[in-house]
DNA sequence: TGGGTTGATAGATATATTCTATCGTTAGGG
DNA sequence: CCCTAACGATAGAATATATCTATCAACCCA
């Protein structure tokens, strides 16, 4: 039964037969023959499919959604059932906004010294991409905006707030300069993020806002693309603060914050709204905690 | 796999394997190699046995509490897929305690006419018996005492507030008053619920406290029986007000306040603190909410 | 019309489940 | 101290379920 669940799960996220089998590690008439079969038990029809897969029937949502839970509560069973015995284990999937991935390691370092046999699996995803994977149970945490774009049943706990350098070298324009304003940003030809970024998307915000325009001559989805850029001395981007001091800043490559507004952006821990939580998941909540006490201070 | 859960659930219930495996409709041998198997999945042992049923293992108590939740869910959803088609339908099992049982009509009736395809099972409980039951999810919602010992996950919903009345022939001691008080109670031979219900213990206490001793010449666990006794002119007994109008009073047979002090109990619907409920459950709430508006005017 | 893709179906095989029958242990009574 | 009844575990057979490979039918797109 609740392999069943778990196949509808998969074929949620892939919308296709085969590929949901693959990821089930079955073939795909078995697949086929389990969704049949959940659809005999429930008495309706919970998958729209001409020739191929078309949608999931309205109470196909439902029981989708049952399903995630079902599912999700399986899982935390045997976590916490296996922790009470071998302590933490497993693998803890954490999904962050490339803005943000320099400071895992300031949660994932701690977490490990604690439970040292957990594993962990770290992927870079916007923030949208972000709230899927937690809406299908595919990553245990995310690190995000937590102000924007709120979603369904999620824990947030604050980490800490991303405020804005330019980052350029000392002997470009502005590069002597102590503090620059949004509207001297504007002027300036960046290196940032792709628009599907949130980053990007706050960052054009606060261009527009003090009368510019964004025009950035290079994009990429990956920050160390834009930092070795910017490292050759002949391109500037706009990062979080505390991204450029990780990166590493040299005499002749200066992050320069940027005023008029000073905007900061809350960033944090987001784990599904489920209680109780997984423990490896709870640990993870309290590390943020004691990490967000220690960055305030 | 939900399946094994349900077998240590009626295990929970029972504390008896063959019992257990009855109540679930299998054999015995069956549901032991069932709670084996769940042990060997999560590698610990659940249930502490020698030749007969002991105890759940720490572990054990901790798989039940994921248990219960799982398999309540996964019973929920059926309900409501099988409610979007058909309109609600099933059973549904409801605990009153026996002071209470003459009110159910009041909610089952309009319920009724709702939902003509729902039907009821409605037990007569202790108010301890009915958090048992709705802990064991033998139940779907209860009726009792919303004041005193309160309990683990439950929402509820007030119905209405009990007082109390002498019941009494009009030709005996005290039965031409207006108003009784509880020290003249306290005087009064009584036919009175046995102590396990908490109705009982309540009109112990208000006669303890008003100086008096409780001392019923004769004591059930059914109304009926204390009311009939108080039919014959010869016995008395304290009743809710509400019941005592529901069994019919008569010119001989009177219901006189008790005041000083004029007590009251908060009577109402609990049901597990589940999200989201049951659709039958749901309704059920709703029911009592409209009922416990109509009542307050 | 034809090749490629997708999901359903058939039949064979392997695995799991559940039953009946029986055994070993233990608690309690005489 | 032994006997008995109750309880849960185990063995072995019958059955049911699950899964696989191979193939088919419908559909899409060229």
């Amino acid at each position: 039964m609740i392999d069943k669940l778990d196949f509808i799960l998969a074929l949620a996220r892939e919308k296709h037969f085969g590929r949901a089998a693959e990821a089930c590690g079955v073939t795909q008439p078995t697949l086929s023959a389990g969704v049949k079969q959940l659809e005999e038990q429930m008495g309706v029809l919970l998958v729209n499919r001409g020739s191929r897969f078309q949608s999931f029937t309205p109470e196909g949502e439902r029981v989708l959604d049952w399903a995630r839970r079902i599912v999700g509560d399986t899982r935390s069973m045997r976590e916490e059932i296996n922790s009470l015995r071998h302590g933490l284990t497993g693998r803890l999937r954490i999904a962050a906004i490339p803005t943000a991935l320099a400071m895992v390691a300031a949660l994932t370092t701690p977490y490990r010294q604690r439970h040292p046999n957990v594993q962990f699996t770290i992927y870079s995803r916007t923030s949208i991409e972000i709230l899927e994977l937690l809406d299908n149970l595919e990553i245990d945490a995310g690190i995000t905006y937590l102000e924007n774009e709120p979603v369904g049943r999620v824990n947030s706990t604050p980490l800490y707030h991303e405020r804005y350098r330019l980052l350029t070298s000392a002997d470009a324009p502005l590069g002597n300069r102590e503090t620059v304003t949004w509207a001297e940003v504007a002027q300036v030809p960046l290196c940032l993020l792709t628009p599907d970024m949130q980053n990007r998307r706050i960052i054009d915000r606060l261009i527009k806002s003090a009368g510019g325009e964004s025009r950035p001559t290079l994009e990429s989805d990956s920050m160390i693309l834009l930092f070795s850029h910017v490292r050759t001395g002949r391109w500037a981007s706009v990062m979080p603060a505390k991204l450029a001091e990780t990166l590493g800043l040299t005499d002749t490559l200066r992050a320069i914050p940027i005023v008029e507004p000073e905007a900061s952006q809350t960033i944090g821990l987001v784990v599904p709204a489920r209680e109780p939580m997984m423990p490896v998941t709870a640990a993870l909540v309290e590390e943020a905690k004691r990490l967000s006490t220690s960055l305030d201070a």
